[in-house]
This record gives structure tokens, C-alpha cells and sequence, in this order.
DNA sequence: CACTTCCTAAAACTTATGTTCTGCCAACAG
DNA sequence: CTGTTGGCAGAACATAAGTTTTAGGAAGTG
């Protein structure tokens, strides 16, 4: 969602409903169908409006070309239409993890998000982030700051990196999954370090970890 | 480059036009656009031969929409408009490193290549990626697998994350530089581990790490 | 009230752009 | 030779889509 100023409720209106179209489609909407979708009257009133919204450097137009309309970011940038995945919340040994919801329809919204390859999201469907906070994790060879992409998930083949809280502890933590009958072991990805065992009941997948992003 | 069949030339050239024009316009081009750029006489020898493209499953057409072409790989996907940045070679502790020209041009033609987030190419340039082979970077907190974004450099800053070659040692490592006096200190960035101490003359900085991606 | 500003409407205009038609030519098979 | 196929050219056509023109209403301001 991009919001700078307070637009009036027609051109916050068109702005969404051009974001949308380009993540859908893969191209920029033409004025007409900005006028059906956002229930315009007029082509003339899209055009007004969407010279303000170039004015006022939400978006620009390469005057007489179709399809035309290239979004900005804060800085003016061109904005890209690879998908951005939420983070919605931090990761650390001690700390409970924030619920997040597997209904994610208005999802990216409410949240600092992040850019991921487009390739993520065609595999795994709707995705979330977490921040990781400090280096409990540096046994999965995760470093404090570094952004983990989850994929919602309640159950866990062998092997697969997840998610896992652990009840009693209230720890949550990253590791590869293995169940042992009825006990789990919890291998660390760095294969220098000893495994956990716990019991299966004690242990709550909450995703898979389907990528991790570091910057520098 | 898209190369599936034996295309004709005239084909092949439509279709690397398109390809780029897409990526540096973000749209995709008109029938026009292409006929100019490839030197064709008429829109309809255009028309034919991307009536073609689509048949053989090379692009898609909207009808009757501007600039109605869509790109498909291989599965027939939608290829996506984010950067690729080439996978160069490989990295590991007793491995000479690849040569990268800094000369990027026709970089990605000839290498695997990887997707990355739009805002790395933004913020860094031209970049390139090195595949990592084996656990020797494991103090860097970087596993067998893991992929590593380069950005090519000759000099680094204190505290950056880079690719150094050991000369004498001819080993290829990725750590923190921090250059003390006319030894540089390679600090690993898992703080449990020792740094290394070298003379400036023998290392060789090839380029600063941007990010690292890990896939599962 | 007069005057301005912001926003909307309807219709017409222009051009950008997808599409079609007709014909030509070379290569090749029967 | 005759027919067929693949590719190209030129022109015209149809419509998708950007742009402009004129006008009106709501809200504020002097």
C-alpha cells in the first residue's frame, strides 16, 4: 500500500486499484479500465486525477504511449512488481513468536515487508518473514539481522528446516526437523553442533523455512 | 537469452528485442516498437511472426490489448521482469576464484543465473554471484549451497563483508576487512571464531558481498 | 453575492496500436 | 509445369486508448 500524503479517497482509490492491476496482470492498466474498475464517469476525471497523482509524484506517464503508467516509491524510483513479502514480526530464542495469521488476503498491508524473487512466491504460495533478533540462531547458521521467509505450515517432513516452538521451553527456534517415533530431533544446520531431542507433543511447527535473505 | 528450437533469425531477434525492451522499459513493446527495432517492412510480417512465437509457446499474446505480449519460459510460465545476476562459478577455501570481468555486457548470456530482489541491482549496479561449495565458510555463517551476491570491488572499507584472495595461500575466503596499518585482519562474522591476520600486499580484494540467499 | 479552487461529467478528438487483406517470391515436392 | 508452403511487403482497416474541450456543482473566502 502506498500512502505519503493524505490522498482524497478517488485517487487512493486509483492508486491501489493501479498496483493491483500491474501484480495481476503484469502490465499497467489503461485509463479505461481504471474508470470501470474505480467507478469513474469519465475518462477526462481519471486523467485529472492521475495528472495530480504524477504531479505529486506518485506515479508517472510516458505521455501518449498505452499503458503508460509507471509507479514510483518514496524516492521517485520506478517501483518493481516482484511480490514483497511481510515481515511480520521478529524471531529470537526467548521470545514468542508473533501469530500470524495463515488467512492473508490484506496481509502485506499492516507490515514493514520485504522484496523476495519472484520464483519464491510461485513455489510456495503466500509466504511470511521474520526478522531475527540476536544470534541464538547461529547454529542454523542464521546471524542476527538476517530475514527468514516462512512459509505457513502446521506439519513438517524429515529433514526440512522449521520453524519449531517449543512449549514447555517457550523458546522458539530454527532447526531441521526430524521425527523419531515420538520424539523429535532437532538438528542444528551447522552439523559441528549436538542435535535437541524433544517429545513430538512438546514441539509446535509453526512454518518451513523456505529461504533466508542477508544484506549487507 | 531464450533459446528453445532452432528459431530463424528473424524470430530470434524479435524475441531478444522483446526481451529487452521489457527490461528496460518495464512494458512490454507494441508491434510497432518491434517492426522499427528489427528492421521489418511491414506490421503484419511482425503480426505473422509473433503469431508464430505464441504458437511454439516462445510469448503470449492478449488480443486486441496494447502491448498485450507476455514473455514464457520454458514451463510456458510468465517470465518475470527481475533482474537475474549470473552465477559466475563457484566458491570454496582451496578453489581458484572464477574470473569475472567487471565488463558485464553480455553477462547473464552465458551463466546459470539467479533472481534477486530488484533493489539490490538498484542499490549496487551490476553484480555477480558466486555458488558456494563446501563448509569452509562456515565461520562467515555461510553453508555449502548458500549463494552469494557480488558486487565487483578492487579496494573494500573497514567493516565490509568481502571476497578476499589469499595470494600466497591461493585461497579464496569471505570475511569481515579491516585494514591495520599494512596487515589486514579478516574478522569472521561468527564472533566465536578467531580472526585471521594477513599482510596487505597478499590479499587481494575481488568484490564487497551484498547479500547472501539461501534457498530450501 | 461574486470569485476562486477542487472535483466531476459527457462527449468528441486524435493517435497509437492491434488486425486483416491482397499479392509477391523463393523453395520444394509431385 | 503445377501446386503447396513459408516468409515477406504494402496498404488499409478497426478499435483501443491517450488527450482535449466545455460545462457544472460543491465548498470555501472575501
Amino acid at each position: 500500500m502506498i500512502i505519503r500524503k493524505k490522498l482524497s479517497s478517488r485517487r487512493q482509490r486509483i492508486l491501489n486499484f493501479i498496483q493491483e492491476f500491474i501484480q495481476e496482470e503484469g502490465i499497467p492498466p489503461t485509463v479505461r479500465d481504471i474508470q470501470k474498475a474505480c467507478d469513474v464517469s469519465s475518462t477526462s476525471v481519471v486523467d485529472y486525477n492521475l495528472r495530480l497523482l504524477n504531479r505529486d509524484g506518485y506515479l508517472n506517464r510516458r505521455p501518449d504511449v498505452a499503458r503508460g503508467i509507471e509507479l514510483l516509491d518514496n524516492e521517485g524510483q520506478p517501483v518493481s512488481n516482484s511480490p514483497r513479502v511481510p515481515i511480520v514480526g521478529s524471531i529470537a530464542a526467548g521470545l514468542p513468536l508473533p501469530v500470524f495469521s495463515t488467512e492473508g488476503a490484506a496481509s502485506t498491508r499492516e507490515f514493514d515487508s520485504i522484496e523476495v524473487p519472484p520464483e519464491l512466491t510461485r513455489r510456495h504460495g503466500e509466504l511470511y518473514a521474520l526478522a531475527v533478533k540476536g544470534t541464538s540462531m547461529i547454529d542454523a547458521l542464521i546471524d542476527d539481522g538476517d530475514i527468514v521467509i516462512i512459509q505457513p505450515a502446521q506439519q513438517a517432513a524429515n529433514g526440512e528446516m522449521v520453524v519449531a516452538w517449543l512449549k514447555d521451553e517457550e523458546e522458539a527456534t530454527l532447526k531441521k526437523y526430524y521425527l523419531e517415533g515420538d520424539t523429535v530431533r532437532l538438528q542444528p544446520a551447522n552439523s559441528q553442533m549436538e542435535p535437541i531431542y524433544c517429545s513430538a507433543s512438546n514441539l509446535e511447527v509453526k512454518g518451513k523455512v523456505v529461504s533466508v535473505i542477508r544484506k549487507f
